[in-house]
DNA sequence: ACAGAATATGAGCGATCATTCGCTTTTTAA
DNA sequence: TTAAAAAGCGAATGATCGCTCATATTCTGT
């Protein structure tokens, strides 16, 4: 029998050196991704960074994609860590508080090493491996189409899927763009300003019922695409 | 005078024959962007693709980062020849009229070679030249800030810069998501429920006035930050 | 018809990179 | 103490890729 187990198997961890290298090499592969970029992060020169060769690298990862996604999947989790709990008090509060601790949580995660989320969101090629990723932004969705459902009588809308794809596309979009893009242009201020607009705007959007517009916008609005629940 | 006119010179075009093979490279480099991705896109397989020497590629594009940063600036043209005009009549309407129109627009342009549109979106890796290409938004943007000037009193947003932000930000998002992820999830109804939903969302955050809603998401928001006008 | 300019060719160079494997060192457990 | 398992090592391999250049073909103006 050709035992490949000293070869081939990669990804046990079970002593406590083993799990130091593990360790090392996420942290120098989150580095180099920040400080050189995606391009630079090659297994070598992560192994060397990390203080440790390319074999044991590849005791542990099966392959550079491995790696990356890896590191992906850590930074996700850091970010549930810290975040987590917050969005569980959510669920009993009143719309307009419930959202705007959602578009508040939604940027406390973005500043969770926001230059490594950078990278991760503009660097790295969604290809292979790294395509199935995105299972991320699928939690918080069916999370607050979960919340729409049941606070569905304070609502105007009465799509919820739709809803639900209107809300978080745009509070995810608002906030990513907010923390990654601009906090240089934005002051503190602003971006506390911000956190009001983007609750203001989603709020507005299902709790709506605007003063008087009849005939302006209702009729913009092809009536009966939404037959009445 | 050592001429290197021959060897360096890259980028003209003059005869027939020159662009036909430039367009040749374009197409190719499109087509295996959309249909094998950004991974198989090497030069020597666009050249071959394009029915082209290597050599010819690099008589027209000093390097394989300038021929995509052509390719996406090609892009660009095709989506702002199909789209110009549609913007200026904008600029005229009223502003649910106007925001209605903007998301139709923004919905249209995603809709010019989609598939190209994602791969250029989300595995051409932001790295060197290719990081300037991003110059595409701020015109989007700096467009719908002058429109929110010249139209600052039908408003109840102060702060024109912010509001620009959260409203193209918005936008963008919500279309770019629709047409690139969801358009195999959303029905056709769905997406033209969508435009109203987008436009919806913007235009009541633009123009507001909420009924009667004193003491509650008025007190939320912090007092003083926008001093009026 | 002809010369020079423009265009096209593609084998091959040099560099990089992911990955492997034979080997050494360290740890564990009996 | 010792043998086996676990962890670590890094030079070497093979493949890919961007790009060049010496050469060949085509075009243009005269």
């Amino acid at each position: 029998m050709a035992r490949k187990l000293l070869t081939k198997p990669r990804k046990t961890a079970s002593q406590e050196r083993s799990r130091a290298t593990v360790d090392a090499l996420f942290e120098a592969t989150a580095r180099i991704l920040v400080k050189e970029g995606f391009d630079k992060a090659s297994t070598n020169r992560i192994a060397e960074v990390a203080g440790v060769s390319v074999g044991s690298l590849y005791q542990y990862f099966p392959s550079k994609e491995a790696l990356v996604a890896a590191v992906i999947k850590r930074h996700q989790h850091k970010i549930m860590h810290t975040v987590r709990g917050e969005l569980a008090e959510v669920l009993a509060q009143p719309v307009e508080k419930a959202i705007r601790k959602l578009v508040a949580v939604a940027v406390k995660s973005h500043r969770v090493d926001p230059r490594l989320h950078r990278v991760l969101a503009e660097q790295i090629p969604r290809v292979g491996e790294l395509e199935k990723l995105e299972t991320f932004n699928r939690e918080n969705y069916t999370l607050f189409r979960t919340y729409l459902e049941s606070h569905r009588d304070e609502l105007r809308v009465d799509d919820l899927e739709l809803a639900s794809f209107v809300c978080v596309t745009s509070i995810e979009a608002l906030t990513h763009n907010a923390v990654l893009h601009y906090s240089k242009t934005f002051s503190d201020e602003t971006m506390e300003a911000l956190i009001d607009e983007a609750a203001y705007l989603v709020t507005g959007y299902l709790m709506g019922s605007r003063k008087n517009e009849a005939g302006s916008l209702s009729d913009q609005r092809h009536a009966g695409l939404h037959s009445p629940s």
